[in-house]
DNA sequence: CTAATTACGGATACATGATATCCCTATTTG
DNA sequence: CAAATAGGGATATCATGTATCCGTAATTAG
């Protein structure tokens, strides 16, 4: 059970949109070549965010993406689901249903217990991914990526942002 | 991202092996009768479980499966990493490091950031698993299952235990 | 107005992994 | 000895992730 590589590419274009001036725009291409990823492909994941209303788009040359919402505003959790999907990693098949013991037509009362505990797994591993925001990335990336390289990707960045 | 149907089989095979009494063993053919599902794929799923030491097995007729440890000892987690693999769902490529504004052969300090955040959800995931044992789950079945339907189970299963 | 650039979506191909089945072997029980 | 079992290897099938290509509509720069 792992993760689309998608995944990954989206969470590093939102921290690189976190940190683009209001109003501007940063093309797929700029984005493929900063991170060195198939530009094509990683447009997929990209409409994923537009299509979930993460990030706001424009058409034309100096066309791109812009984050939609405030960095402090948007979560891991909400560019995770938007790329995999907001579905549970445990689908229960409800296979106590197939025990023969049991009469014909014999109903549940509820969800089976097994899938409560992992559902209540998910819902821990959702729960962590809401609390962290692209607002505390940047922080985290500012105190700990070297100085010169910070600055350098910034420049990079703008230079290309329309 | 969706959990192999393997772990809810070995939970749900778990669960009947946790009522099973001291020293007895029940087949792969009557824990798939029991849960209709495919003897040989089932075995699969139980192998790993006894590669991963969490069950005993014994050959021969009346051969099978007992759990290796008491109820109380055995962990969701446990069963889900012995089937699933104790792997991480995010995979770090690394993608920073693709970055054209890098010095070449600039070495990172320490794990990217955005990985970081994602494995402390995957240990948020695990750590909700590992609190759950098979003696909690076989008390909320019993309180929760239909009893004529239990007691008709154990009753199944102890037919065919070796 | 024209040409270039962009997001977006559809179609397709490929690789990988999950699902499932079959068969052979060694071991143990009756 | 005969039957039943776990275990493992080989294989087939299907779903999904990965990746590329191309056409369309919209927008901007010149």
């Amino acid at each position: 059970m792992i993760l689309k590589s998608q995944v990954e590419w989206a969470l590093h274009c939102c921290a690189i949109l976190s940190g683009l001036p209001e109003g501007r725009y940063l093309s797929t291409k700029a984005l493929a070549e900063l991170h060195g990823l198939p530009k094509e492909y990683l447009s997929k994941a990209l409409q994923s965010l537009s299509q979930a209303g993460l990030v706001h788009t424009t058409l034309g040359p100096s066309g791109g993406y812009r984050l939609a919402k405030a960095p402090n505003e948007l979560t891991f959790l909400d560019v995770v689901e938007a790329v995999e999907g907001g579905g549970r990693t445990f689908v229960c098949q409800n296979i106590r249903a197939n025990n023969p013991c049991r009469p014909k037509g014999f109903c549940e009362s509820g969800p089976c217990a097994v899938a409560r505990v992992m559902w209540e797994a998910d819902e821990a591993w959702r729960s962590a991914l809401r609390k962290v925001t692209f607002a505390d990335l940047v922080q985290t990336l500012e105190a700990e990526v070297d100085p010169t390289i910070w600055s350098g990707t910034f420049e990079w960045v703008l230079k290309r942002a329309g």
